[in-house]
RNA sequence: GGCGGCAUAGCCAAGUGGUAAGGCAGGGGCCUGCAAAGCCUUUACCCCCAGUUCGAAUCUGGGUGCCGCCUCCA
């Protein structure tokens, strides 16, 4: 099997083949640094690292860089809000968003550039698309000249005059240093009190789109491998990235175009104009009442969003949160099998330092789970048919987990086991989840002896049928986390919750 | 108006020609003094109509509904 993925250019799945066997180059249109991310960003970063990830666990090398927009309308206009400076504001929602990504257990990317350390680069490719005629100044400005460059509209599929008709009606007066209705600003002659730069065009601060094409053949090269990033970016940013880097380059700019879905609210895309978002920390921070008063767990909102195949919307709904929370419980219960059971099974290597850690772990290849792992993601990253895998390997493991609790001993084999749970492990690696064992757990509340001696009294209880006596006994330990399970022939085990 | 996408159980979601994966939620049973925990078990003819085919959720045509992009946006 190899691998297909869906690209936004030609609207097929096409095989996977880098320009350099082994290598991938990708490149993903970062945040606006003027505001915290919501969940229409962590879906989209979650996404990329997904495919990251699995590029990776195919055993491709990639490199993967990420920019940020850190200077733009909104920042300034942010600035001008707060009254703060727009440098900090943009420093401010850097390390929000390196926050808010770790908590997701989003992989660092190699590179992160930023538009106003591109200077150089982004005003050399002005003046090189100028030069070759696909730029024109006017007045300080800098346009690019839609109608130059053949290929314009090939990633969104329409034409210049259909696009022109479509958007008739709101042309903004006042664009008339515009030669076509539908050319957009390399550079924006300074505004007084605004941030800029010395340019041969005068003193100005870059377009949107254009850092992106400088900024990816800086950090990547002429011909990168994957383009990613939100369908919105579709058109216009990214057929302009095109036209940009086309118009001077001999290659394409991108073998493939990746782009994901929106998260949607009541089948509405959320977004900021429409202001129906929820940011990640508000999300992650806030104890909710559909999880009975617990916090959303950043692995269940990486579970939401890898529930749905990348290219379709998902719907962000109570419903859909508590169902995740429950999901990732389960899938938990069975990445934190080894921690919980690898003792009793006597697996050698259980006191390790590194014990659990994927790196480090050699699963039986090609198994049976891996196999129907790849085949899914193998089809356009398919991570919801990824996921079956890991339930099944997760309840499996829970339920040999609970034979064990309950009876003491299992049939099932301990290497048998292990191979499960290492399988696991890895594949969920993977895709960026990860559980690890609550360590503090074990060392609180009441020790062992004094559990064991109240069981003794609730046993005692129980044979002279003062079960008021029993149950009271019973809901005390409960009350401190410990639950006791009463076995067919008589006996009882107990554990923390 | 132009272009594109989606429609599968209560909810979410795979499946692109051979009679429906998985998750969540729910039902039933076993066990129990009662519970809890656990174990076992169970829940769909795939938006509508017509067509192609031995056979379609899957292909074709026509409907209906919803969404996105065309303006900043992951």
């Amino acid at each position: 099997m190899s691998l297909k993925l869906y690209n936004t250019l030609t609207r097929t799945k096409e095989p996977f083949a880098t320009l350099v066997p082994g290598q991938v180059r990708m490149y993903c249109c970062g945040v606006t640094v003027y505001d915290y991310c919501h969940l229409g960003h962590a879906r989209s970063y979650i996404v990329w690292d997904m495919v990251r990830r699995y590029l990776q666990w195919r055993g491709y090398e990639v490199q993967y860089v990420q920019n940020y927009t850190d200077i733009d309308d909104k920042i300034l206009n942010r600035a001008a809000q707060t009254g703060q400076d727009w440098q900090e504001i943009t420093q401010i929602f850097i390390r929000a968003y390196a926050e808010d990504m770790a908590r997701l257990n989003i992989l660092t990317a190699d590179a992160y550039p930023q538009a106003t350390a591109a200077m150089p680069d982004i005003i050399a490719l002005i003046q090189r698309l100028e030069e070759q005629g696909f730029a024109y100044a006017a007045q300080g400005d800098v346009y690019y000249a839609v109608e130059r460059f053949p290929g314009y509209g090939k990633l969104s599929g329409r034409s210049l005059d259909q696009m022109e008709a479509g958007a008739s009606g709101r042309l903004e007066p006042g664009e008339q240093k515009k030669h076509h209705p539908l050319d957009f600003a390399l550079w924006k002659a300074a505004k007084p009190g605004e941030p800029s730069w010395e340019s041969p065009w005068g003193l100005g601060r870059p377009g949107w789109h254009i850092e992106c094409s400088a900024m990816v053949h800086a950090d990547l090269g002429a011909e990168i491998d994957i383009h990613a990033g939100g369908s919105d970016l579709v058109f216009p940013h990214h057929e302009n990235e095109i036209a940009q880097s086309e118009a001077v380059l001999t290659s394409r700019l991108a073998r493939y175009w990746m782009h994901n879905g929106f998260v949607t609210v009541g089948d509405e895309k959320m977004s900021k104009s429409l202001g129906n978002f929820t940011t990640i920390r508000q999300l992650l921070d806030t104890p909710l009442p559909v999880l009975g008063g617990e916090v959303f767990d950043p692995m269940a909102l990486r579970l939401f969003v890898l529930q749905a195949q990348y290219r379709k919307p998902i719907d962000f709904t109570e419903d859909a949160i508590a169902a995740a929370q429950h999901s990732w419980q389960t899938l938990k219960e069975g990445l934190l099998f080894g921690y919980e059971y690898g003792g009793s099974l006597q697996w050698p290597d259980r006191n390790d330092p590194d014990f659990g850690n994927p790196a480090n772990m050699r699963i039986p290849n090609p198994s049976e789970a891996v196999q129907r792992f790849e085949a899914a993601m193998d089809d356009d990253f398919n991570s919801p048919g990824g996921l079956v895998v890991l339930f099944e390997l997760a309840k499996e493991l829970r339920k040999e987990g609970n034979v064990l609790t309950h009876q003491g001993a299992t049939p099932t084999a301990s290497d048998t086991l292990k191979s499960q749970w290492q399988t696991l492990v890895c594949l969920s690696q993977v895709l960026g989840l990860a559980a690890q064992p609550d360590t503090a757990k074990s060392s609180e509340g009441l020790s062992d002896q004094a559990i064991e001696a109240l069981i003794e009294q609730r046993q005692a209880a129980r044979q002279a049928k003062d079960y008021g006596e029993s149950d009271r006994i019973r809901d005390q330990l409960k009350a401190q986390g410990i639950t006791l399970i009463d076995q067919a022939g008589g006996g009882i085990r107990w554990h923390r919750d």
